[in-house]
DNA sequence: GCCAACGTTGGC
DNA sequence: GCCAACGTTGGC
């Protein structure tokens, strides 16, 4: 099966694409999806399927970077953990209800794709994440998309 | 802090 | 199964 893209949305303030870098072996869990639809993409992905980062809910809203899926759905821990700001009383060891998967850094842009920027491309107004009223933390990218940002990337590295 | 646009819950 | 009330997301 071919390598998909995705898009994963985290508040900088919980967790940020620098705390992701300083992980150990820059990996981490992908914690606390609670929406059935975002869950389900999630467990979609599969091993080395790249991911955008989104930074929410902060000053400059935007895609920080480049991840990637080391390691495919499984139980999310958080869920049947009563101290966890994730818990779910439906969830439970025996019968896990909500999966996580396991991401690593791959590459920080040297500057924000800010949404402001990303409203501003034509060629790019048909993504999800731009698409009024949609607020799905998971969500699925296509090639000439993921592509089209990478490049918007690039192209703020030689500008500077 | 406001509020639009959702998703979820629970009474009936 | 309907739907009002409530909670959450997330840009602004």
């Amino acid at each position: 099966m071919s390598k998909k893209y995705w898009l994963m949305k985290s508040e900088p303030t919980v967790f940020s694409f620098d705390n992701l870098m300083a992980k150990p072996d820059a990996t981490d869990h992908w914690e606390g999806v609670r929406n059935y639809q975002a869950h389900n993409y999630m467990r979609e992905m599969q091993k080395d399927d790249l991911v955008l980062f989104y930074h929410s809910n902060c000053e400059i809203p935007g895609i920080v970077g480049i991840a990637k899926v080391i390691r495919e759905a499984y139980p999310d821990h958080t869920s049947w953990d009563a101290s966890s700001r994730y818990y779910d009383p439906k969830s439970s060891l025996q019968n896990p209800r909500w999966f996580m998967v396991d991401v690593q850094s791959k590459k920080k842009f040297r500057h924000i794709i800010s949404l402001k920027e990303l409203r501003k491309v034509p060629e790019l107004q048909e993504m999800n994440l731009l698409r009024k009223g949609q607020r799905l933390s998971v969500m699925p990218v296509m090639q000439k998309d993921f592509e089209k940002i990478v490049k918007l990337a690039e192209a703020t590295y030689s500008r500077s």
